[in-house]
DNA sequence: TGTAAAGTCTATAAAATCGATAGAGTAAAT
DNA sequence: ATTTACTCTATCGATTTTATAGACTTTACA
């Protein structure tokens, strides 16, 4: 149930956009050195985020990018889907991809599936960019759980 | 955030292997077929849930699998960790990886990504085989949600 | 007892995806 | 003009995923 790294990458390039919001554009290079992220498929990620109407950037000196809204009014579920796609674990439960799901609703799998979609979604779809920086900042932790 | 065409397989493998419980063993063959799975690859995958303690097997004429435990003790979150590995969507909120987060907990990723996984865990550890196979049955689908 | 049926095991191939790199191009600033 | 920094497209190598092959073992039963 993995995301891939470059989703990663963008939530990470995303947060430091956020953290210097208001200020001027950041440099790729800056974001990927702060983040340690390899900077020509850095470049790709923060393309992908402005052809998406994320961001909007400026050539040349002085340049770089920024968010084009505020950090409150960008979810962490926005950027997972622009760059990883959509949510959903398997494809029958996304209305994108067209699938042949054997016995299409009637599989005991699919709702299933639809819940842990929605309950992603619904984490995804709370935390705002605005929401990351106040924790970045006051590191306010919360309950811990095993995974294995 | 895709699960793996195996662990599909894995799970509708058992669900056949659940509605069939009490009966006697089915053979590869037949779970192949009823749900359009190669072979091969199904040979492997009942494999691996054998040898980690969910199967029986016999060969021979009326051989085949069958579950050791009933359904309602089997969750589906067993089943994606053993053939998908950890639930956690990015490495560094899963105990099993070590992983070098560059400022591990402070990050602010953390307690969303955190989030995620026990959403997804939740899920998955909520309901087991024997529960699917009532929905199966009876169809009763829940809530609707959209996804892109 | 021998033959067919079924699972077991390991290797490998084919395909897809991922992560990363390369390099030529364009726009902006000075 | 020159430098800086984003833009675009291609490609590469590695890994992972998905699938196939084939020889082997166990079991039933004729």
């Amino acid at each position: 149930m993995r995301m891939s790294r470059k989703g990663e990458y963008a939530l990470r390039a995303m947060i430091v956009l956020a953290l210097n919001h208001g200020a001027g554009p950041i440099r790729i290079q800056e974001i990927a050195e702060r983040e340690r992220i390899p900077k020509k498929f850095l470049e790709q990620i923060l393309l992908e985020l402005k052809n998406a109407g994320l961001l909007e950037s400026r050539r040349g000196v002085g340049g770089g990018y920024r968010l084009i809204k505020p950090p409150d009014e960008i979810t962490l579920a926005r950027v997972v889907r622009i760059i990883d796609g959509p949510l959903a674990p398997v494809s029958c439960v996304s209305q994108l991809a067209h699938v042949r799901c054997p016995q299409q609703k009637s599989c005991g799998l699919y709702s299933v599936m639809l819940d842990v979609r929605n309950a992603i979604a619904d984490v995804l779809e709370g935390v705002t960019f605005a929401d990351i920086c106040k924790r970045t900042k006051s590191r306010g932790s919360k309950k811990s759980r095993r995974d294995k």
